[in-house]
DNA sequence: CACCGTGTGAAAGACCTGTTAACGCAGGGG
DNA sequence: CCCCTGCGTTAACAGGTCTTTCACACGGTG
């Protein structure tokens, strides 16, 4: 809840046209990233597209369409799996959802209905999913851990509190783009922000401070005039001359987070600047 | 799936005696306990039965059924919810899944299927909570044992009652993370912790103090300001030292209760290394 | 040069946590 | 049947930390 902006990724395995465009105009509107698909790709593309739910008509899969379904789910026991298809028996919805499906839904059927489904579905994942799905997060000397709500820099915590650290997170995440300060307010604080608010200002500048104790020699925090701030590490030094104090593989301390890596929401679309 | 030792609880809230004798048969072969309720009780009554699933019809929900639906899905986020309702509009299944609940199935419908659905829901929740229960586990001088639900050092119990165990437990497992409170809350107690509740943070000392007790030199639960607890076994001495139980414990002399165990005179401890 | 936006420091205030104690409830024993 | 004891909950207070706000200096922009 609190990360928020987390985009959903989708896959639809259809071939019925008429279904197709007024889901997809519904999940535009929702703001899931989606990817149409005619034919069953096999279950390692499908790992590849690091989706959150995929959408299938069992007509769509061919011949073989209860293998495919069982080798899905089997494969990939965290992804969300609703069948839509048209007319079917009892026995056979049984059979899909005891195969691994979440939800099987009759066609005709309204696209909004669809749509509450796979998010009942993304929903209840991800509760039962442990929270170790946002992997560290490094820059330069900086190593920013979610699962710790702090940032550290070989091995130290830069004693970050909890706004200073969703600050930190959130340009973070934005490597390389501009955020403007009513969007970067927005998301860490949840709501807008007020007019003539200096706040994000003055958190910036406790994050620089700290950053700059315990990183110096880089500089993290950009401003950018009239518009906010971008991250984006900057040695201060040339490059060959960190002669000392090199060790820059952060040592994680110990907690063994698994090697996740990290999902990349969208891909970097630079705000105009 | 894996051996179901484990028995799943369910609740129907239904009056519709026909669809409920056939599905309590169904649901017997199956294995499920299960209850029958044919008004809405208060959720906090659903939260003392445990239940891992709730069926429930709207129609016996009563005029506040929305409120009750949303009460519920708002207070049990772990429940599995499955709406089992006659004749619905789209607009009112869709209503029901934003609301937080996980599946709408039409009457009439199959038994099978209503059960099987019930099973995909509940299939998910149970992956989160698989391995909590097998193997002690071990920190620093800390043994703590799910299968006595208690927690050992060196041998002596440290007389933990079921919640600290159970917070203990939980902590534990997240070794490295941090929990936040709501987490905590909801995963030890079962359900969303009310706005303004401090039971964690007074938990969360009754077990400190009693991990000082038995193991004194080791701090174990760190408090992250604004945020929750990390559990992380830290050493008070410098690794090299022979521990001399310096003092740490401010001895506290007036007694309380003469019944007092204030045993560990000087009981041979650290050691350890 | 005038104007607005940003950096900086400090102080007031809101919020959070540690700690203690009293209350109500349930189970066991007398 | 009543009393005793242990446990969990709730309220209240004290002390600290973090946020916000304000004032002023500095620097970019037109």
């Amino acid at each position: 809840m609190s990360t928020q902006a987390e985009t959903n990724r989708l896959a639809v395995i259809d071939t019925d046209s008429g279904f197709i465009t007024v889901l997809t105009k519904r999940l535009e509107v929702a703001g899931w990233h989606h990817r149409v698909l005619s034919t069953p790709v096999p279950p390692d593309e499908l790992v590849a597209m690091k989706l959150n739910a995929v959408v299938l008509d069992m007509a769509a899969l061919g011949p073989d369409a209860w293998d495919y379904l069982e080798r899905v789910c089997g494969m990939l026991p965290e992804l969300g799996i609703v069948v839509c298809s048209g007319r079917s028996t009892v026995a056979q919805r049984v059979r899909a959802l005891r195969l691994g499906a979440d939800d099987w839904i009759g066609k005709p059927c309204h696209p909004e209905e669809v749509i509450a489904r796979i998010e009942a579905v993304v929903r209840r994942r991800r509760r039962s999913r442990v929270q170790s799905d946002v992997g560290p997060l490094t820059a330069a000397e900086l190593e920013i851990r979610p699962d710790q709500f702090q940032a550290f820099v070989s091995g130290r915590s830069l004693e970050l509190t909890r706004r200073e650290f969703e600050l930190l997170q959130l340009l973070a995440e934005a490597k390389g783009n501009v955020l403007e300060r009513e969007a970067i307010y927005q998301r860490v604080w949840g709501y807008s922000m007020a007019h003539g608010d200096r706040s994000v200002d003055v958190f910036v500048r406790k994050l620089r401070q700290k950053l700059e104790r315990g990183s110096p020699g880089w500089r993290y925090i950009h401003t950018h005039f009239g518009i906010g701030y971008r991250f984006d590490p900057e040695s201060l030094v040339a490059d060959g001359e960190i002669a000392m104090t090199e060790a820059s593989p952060p040592a994680t301390p110990e907690g063994g987070a698994p090697g996740e890596e990290q999902m990349t929401p969208a891909a970097g679309e630079p705000t105009a600047s």
